[in-house]
DNA sequence: TCAAAAATCAGGTATTTCCTGATTGAACAT
DNA sequence: ATGTTCAATCAGGAAATACCTGATTTTTGA
């Protein structure tokens, strides 16, 4: 049997050696290579050209969505899997969007490792289990026939101007009456515009959605 | 040679099984357990009666440090290790202020972690060889009081521990029901410390409060 | 040991959310 | 020109939650 050769990107060492240590405890997979970011990541695997890279999404210099998309443009033979904390859909839907193969939660169970390594080789597609979201499976289903007719990328999990700027002034910490009042509309609109933007981000309470603001830059910490 | 044994409590079960994988490396180090927060690590903690205990300083419910800090308090002969990714000063000291042993980076090699374990069993306290600071040898040393961000000082001294912990579920998106099941307490009761602490913050919306906990290290945006 | 602070809880009213709808107008392709 | 999709708007009514004004018990510090 064919050895899986991997590289694996996550700025810390500790981690690294973690999940070295789970892999290696399969005959088949053989860790040939780490790095600490995507900048290395990517000269790493010219040098190695390994089947498979484990891509940590939070790192320093590049991160792993934009070091999958080089990846994928420049040696789209080599499998990508985003490691990752966050079961936003947006970062989901970016991370195919960037070409990766794979989706794993770092709260996965250590077997979903091998799962995933083993489906992303046969060319399919692994999300990790703890993620359901009708949002990503339409997008993965969707996904062949963008990636046939390279054509424009669905827009609907892109938040409407309305949805944003509700989002913003319930991050600011306007009650729904205070946003009706500022946007001059009813009450019942915003509760609406709040409703579609939650199941759009997948995100069902305030302290969620505020923390998702300052993520992208919506707003600031401070004030 | 007797076995040291050791409980792992990290959000991210993927992380734990990587580390517990590089402890058992080891003849003198059985993992015990794990839990995923600082709440089972403290009930975990009680049954076990482990040797050392190694904390997340970032995880949902009980962040690492209020962890350490009841822990000290409760069960003082087991010695806690921070595991965290920030070297900043402040969390370090704010780790030793509530009676951890040590504080090991995630960044840090493999190596590491033997070296923290054999140097907390001596009852001496570990820091990663990374964290460069006369700042913090002269606080371990007691010479010298640190001055730390103003906010996180305030926090502590302004917040019962009962209201640091609702603050924190609270900015993790939890409802008051939910956290009145988590505390095992009534919601009326986290009615009053929600109101109370409130009050004392001057801050009296969520996404204020969810803000604040951020800005002073109670949770963190990427989480 | 005694007063202050922390932690616990309740009743009752006001407010808000949540769920299930609907309508209108604009953009767009056929 | 017409159907389709989507953004934006709004409502009714039940359920949940917040808010206000209390109170009691437990712990702690001087």
């Amino acid at each position: 049997m064919k050895e899986i050769t991997v590289v694996l990107v996550d700025d810390h060492k500790l981690v690294r050696a973690g999940i070295r240590s789970l892999l290696e405890s399969s005959d088949e997979i053989v860790v040939v290579g780490e790095a600490s970011n995507g900048r290395e990541a990517l000269s790493l695997a010219n040098q190695l050209n390994p089947n498979i890279i484990f891509l940590d999404l939070a790192m320093p210099e590049l991160n792993g969505l934009e070091t999958a998309e080089k990846l994928n443009h420049e040696l789209p033979s080599i499998k990508s899997v985003i490691l990752s904390m966050y079961t936003d859909t947006e970062y989901i839907i970016q991370a195919l969007k960037s070409g990766a193969s794979g989706y794993l939660l770092k709260d996965s169970a250590p077997g979903e490792l091998k799962e995933a390594i083993n489906t992303v080789m046969k060319d399919d597609i692994y999300i990790s289990r703890a993620i359901s979201s009708e949002v990503i499976n339409n997008y993965i289903l969707g996904r062949k026939k963008i990636s046939q007719s390279d054509e424009i990328v669905n827009s609907r999990e892109i938040l409407t101007s309305r949805q944003r700027e509700t989002l913003q002034l319930i991050a600011e910490g306007n009650s729904t009456k205070m946003i009706a009042e500022k946007l001059f509309i009813s009450v019942k609109t915003v509760e609406t515009h709040r409703a579609q933007l939650m199941k759009k981000l997948g995100i069902y309470d305030i302290a969620g959605l505020v923390r998702y603001a300052i993520k992208i830059g919506l707003i600031f910490p401070e004030r």
